[in-house]
RNA sequence: GAGCUCGUAGCUCAGUAGGUAGAGCAACGCCCUUUUAAGGCGUGGGUCCUGGGUUCGAAUCCCAGCGAGCUCACCA
């Protein structure tokens, strides 16, 4: 199996290499160790002898298994509501495991907390019922060390439910000291870093993870009920196409070529509803060269899906519908609160780009755009020009603006003085509007909002509208101020389609880097006859962060990327 | 890429007229057979992110670097 090249890998030690085999730890001198401490130095080994003096007692230091008649939840759920008497009664014997995260000892007895899927269960162990090689072993578990314990359920003094030991199986040792047991993991670097720590030191955040991997599970079983056909296309693609992103690059030895990861699988669905996959969803990561942020990770989880015969309009009934279901799978309720803000996805509002844009417009940038500004490069600019002074004289009003709005405005102010610029350097009318759309409205649409017609120059792979060319059947959504999807009607005219790729080959040559690409192949599939098609892509990360209520994406996600960690080793010289 | 803020014990945090560091948890020893942020007595643990500088003296002031968070830019 491929298993083992890593197996061997991982436990190779190399410069920088931040895995180590087992053996290293017991490097007490200087030399690679993962411990920048004497204290962690000195824990570990004091582990070491306990481990031992715990075989010593006839117990294995790394067991294989434990046969748990109950998990803790299991057990929770089941005697949560039975009383102390009903148990003393009916004496009722479980076998649990779990990880200690609190242990209390009193002379010849204790109480320790086993924590499992989330959930956590009290023991007691006396000396009394599991003898003295019993109660040794339990003198030498340390708080995170992994146990199994067989015993009977009662009730404390207090009432609080509790397995009474009657056999205690040691079974993994935690050599490193837990984070402090009620603040837990704070730091939220090491929170990122160390995930495996942030997981059983903080149930808020493992409890994200449960709910994204139900997000998962819920956009699956509403396209698998609705005759979709889960399909996995390229992620190392030759021309990284169906988004406006930088990609990353990477090589293929044997065939000595270049590769770019994908920054969208949309190019290829679309293929294989040629090929007569009429619908088809694809869950699975894109990866795009760009800055992070609260709402940006390199690596992202992307769900697209297709299908034939179907047009925006379609697809804006599937996403109201989605999103509600996705939110009452999650949260049991279509309401979310998110950041002082309740929101609720089974309420939607729909405007047209340029409605927004004029129902958002800032008061303090003086009159709103008329429609017909929409029409005219030269008409817009004026107006931008105008609302930039505007707001430049409201930013002078100090005493009449609360200091959040102040900061608001001066974003706006310059976002929207950016959209001039670019308009004065021959920006298309169109990415001039949805430049200001971005600029006064997205921040704003905090309540799920579906925002439809967007223009032809900023949707190199949308279809136009039949009445209008000048703009194309797609929409964006949008909640708690982000953007959580794109949608549109599938322009599949091979003929316009490669126009619209030269278009976008000539915002390259203006020194758009994000520009598309020309894909001759995708052209000749579109040739070959795209049925009229609707396709979307929604972000699950950020659906996650709203269903979870989680400011940065890196919440959502369990491993985000970090700069490279240096120790003061790594600060020697190296070989290059 | 820019601005602001932060980096002190394994963890959570104190610590400025600049005088070579403290608490709680965790750890170690002893006591305690219904505790639950258990308790009591005692002990150990720190290149104060790194490197320079100012100073008789720097965790503290200055500069540079590294890492992080937030905001902005780019984007989804």
């Amino acid at each position: 199996m491929e298993g083992h090249g890593s197996y061997s890998q991982a436990y190779r030690v190399g410069q920088g290499a931040g895995i180590l085999p087992f053996w290293a730890f017991a490097q007490s001198s200087e030399g690679h160790t993962v411990f920048d401490s004497e204290f962690e130095r000195n824990l570990f080994e004091l582990r070491r002898t306990k481990l031992a003096e715990i075989e010593k007692l006839g117990q294995a230091a790394y067991p294989n298994q434990f046969p748990a008649s109950h998990t803790v939840p299991e057990v929770r759920e089941k005697w949560s509501a039975v009383s102390a008497e009903e148990l003393d009664a009916n004496r009722v014997t479980v076998a649990v495991a779990g990880r200690i995260m609190a242990i209390r000892a009193q002379g010849k007895a204790g109480f320790a907390t086993l924590q499992q899927g989330g959930q956590r269960l009290q023991i007691y162990v006396r000396m009394d019922a599991v003898g003295e090689q019993g109660f040794a072993l339990y003198k030498l578990l340390d708080l995170g060390d992994h146990i199994g314990v067989t015993g009977y359920l009662f009730r404390t003094r207090t009432g609080e439910l509790t397995v009474h030991v009657e056999r205690l199986t040691f079974l993994s040792k935690a050599m490193l000291s837990l984070p402090e047991k009620y603040h837990g993991l704070a730091d939220v670097e090491l929170r990122y870093r160390q995930r495996y720590v942030d997981l059983f030191t903080n149930l808020d955040s493992r409890e994200v993870f449960v709910k994204r991997a139900k997000v998962l599970k819920a956009v699956r079983q509403f396209f698998d009920e609705r005759g979709y056909l889960e399909v996995e296309t390229p992620m190392m693609q030759q021309i990284a196409g169906g988004a406006a992103a930088r990609p990353f690059r990477t090589h293929h030895n044997a065939l000595d070529q270049d590769l770019f990861l994908r920054i969208a699988p949309e190019l290829y669905l679309k293929r294989l509803v040629v090929g007569g996959l009429d619908r088809v969803y694809e869950i699975n990561r894109n990866f795009r060269n760009e800055g992070v942020s609260t709402q940006h990770n390199p690596e992202f989880t992307m769900l697209e899906f297709y299908q034939a015969y179907a047009n925006y309009h379609d697809l804006m009934q599937i996403t109201e519908e989605l999103m509600e279901f996705v939110a009452r799978a999650v949260n049991g309720t279509p309401v979310t609160e998110f950041y002082g803000h309740t929101i609720d996805l089974s309420r939607w509002q729909r405007l047209s780009m340029r409605e927004a844009i004029r129902q958002y417009w800032p008061e303090e940038a003086g009159p709103k755009p008329a429609l017909t500004a929409f029409e005219s490069a030269e008409v817009l600019r004026a107006r931008l020009h105008a609302a930039i002074g505007s707001l430049e004289k409201a930013a002078g009003l100090t005493t009449q603006i609360t200091p959040e709005r102040l900061s608001e405005l001066k974003t706006i102010r310059e976002a929207v003085t950016a959209v001039y610029y670019d308009s004065m350097k021959d920006a298309p009318l169109g990415k001039s509007i949805y430049n200001l759309f971005e600029a006064v409205a997205e921040p704003f649409l905090i309540q799920p909002t579906i925002i439809y017609d967007y223009p032809v120059e900023v949707s190199p792979l949308s279809k136009a509208k039949p009445d209008d060319p000048a703009h194309v059947e797609r929409f964006e959504f949008f909640a708690g101020g982000f953007e959580l999807g794109n949608a549109f009607s599938e322009l599949n005219d091979p003929v316009e389609q490669h126009k619209r790729f030269e278009q976008q080959l000539s915002e390259r040559d203006r020194g758009d880097d994000e520009a598309h690409q020309m894909d001759e192949d995708y052209v000749r599939a579109l040739a070959y006859g795209l049925p009229p098609t609707g396709g979307e892509g929604i972000g699950i990360d950020r659906l996650t962060m709203l269903l979870t209520g989680s400011k940065s994406i890196r919440d959502v996600i369990l491993f985000p990327l970090m700069r490279k960690e240096s120790t003061s080793k790594d600060k020697e010289p190296e070989i290059s």
